[in-house]
DNA sequence: CCAATTGTTATTTA
DNA sequence: ATAAATAACAATTG
């Protein structure tokens, strides 16, 4: 499920109620998968009795800073969530990290276990996290860095490389589908086929589409909204990518549904040709 | 039983 | 050697 936008909405959810607050308990599931870069014990450890002081996101990841030097990362994978209930919630099946504050339980559940937990210890952030691509939204996403990538790229569907996290951190399916979209791209488009003005749009839409779908799925400038998904018009390609004989909201022509790239890929043959 | 799922990575193919 | 395609991971739902 998450990306860029929703992993926002899932820290702001936590550091919401927990910033500054001390974690009383710790409990997980100590699944071999969640737990594949960081063993459960010492995270345990480490976070009992620990103040949460700052979080951050960067592309799908997420960062938790503890007193005591101790750094928690996620990556929510395909179903991950994080969540939020009172002190008298009990660990479910698929809670594999449940911290305990005096006044709320947070969770970390994953069905798929996709997902994972990383864990480290020191004074500044471990070397993952600073490791990630620059932001869509940053000043170092420039037109030319985009440009060199779909070269290297050239004979890939432009869908595929949307997807790579590498020079597009924190895209997934549902945000590459809407930004080809909005740029009248279709996905199948090898990414070395892109003019020079058409690689510019491209740009463009990625940074529109991180800038709004942060806005209105995590609330930026405002207040948490009190679920994902509820503030998304209508107007976007996105509440109508699922629905069996969707419309596209711009043409009103029926929308395609078909594999690109090894994902369901959803486009709108009245916006968006091969041939251009 | 079959197919589907908003992600990533290892392996195979070209 | 590099890039692109494919399989695999796990659980649940329709």
């Amino acid at each position: 499920m998450p990306e860029l936008a929703e992993v926002e909405f899932y820290r702001r959810r936590w550091h919401e109620v927990a910033a500054g607050r001390r974690i009383t308990v710790v409990q997980t599931h100590d699944h071999k998968k969640t737990y594949r870069s960081a063993p459960a014990a010492p995270l345990r450890n480490a976070l009992t009795g620990a103040r949460l002081l700052d979080s951050a996101t960067a592309a799908k990841q997420m960062l938790f800073r503890f007193s005591g030097g101790a750094w928690l990362g996620v990556h929510l994978g395909m179903s991950g969530e994080l969540t939020v209930h009172p002190v008298n919630y009990i660990q479910g099946k698929h809670d594999h990290l449940v911290l305990r504050t005096s006044r709320h339980t947070l969770v970390f559940s994953d069905p798929r276990m996709f997902g994972k937990l990383e864990f480290a210890r020191g004074p500044d952030a471990p070397a993952w996290w600073t490791r990630i691509a620059p932001a869509l939204l940053s000043t170092e996403f420039t037109a030319d860095t985009v440009a060199a990538f779909l070269r290297r790229r050239a004979k890939a569907p432009i869908k595929a490389v949307l997807l790579m996290q590498e020079r597009f951190p924190g895209i997934g399916n549902w945000m590459a589908d809407e930004i080809l979209w909005r740029a009248a791209l279709h996905p199948r488009r090898a990414a070395g086929s892109l003019t020079p003005a058409e690689t510019r749009v491209l740009r463009r839409e990625c940074r529109q589409v991180a800038r709004q779908a942060l806005r209105a799925i995590a609330g930026q400038g405002g207040p948490l909204p009190p679920d994902l998904n509820v503030n998304i018009p209508n107007t976007w390609l996105f509440n109508h990518r699922w629905t069996d004989g969707g419309l596209c909201p711009r043409t009103h022509v029926p929308l395609i549904r078909e594999e690109i790239g090894g994902r369901t890929t959803c486009w709108s043959p009245g916006r968006q040709r091969l041939k251009s």
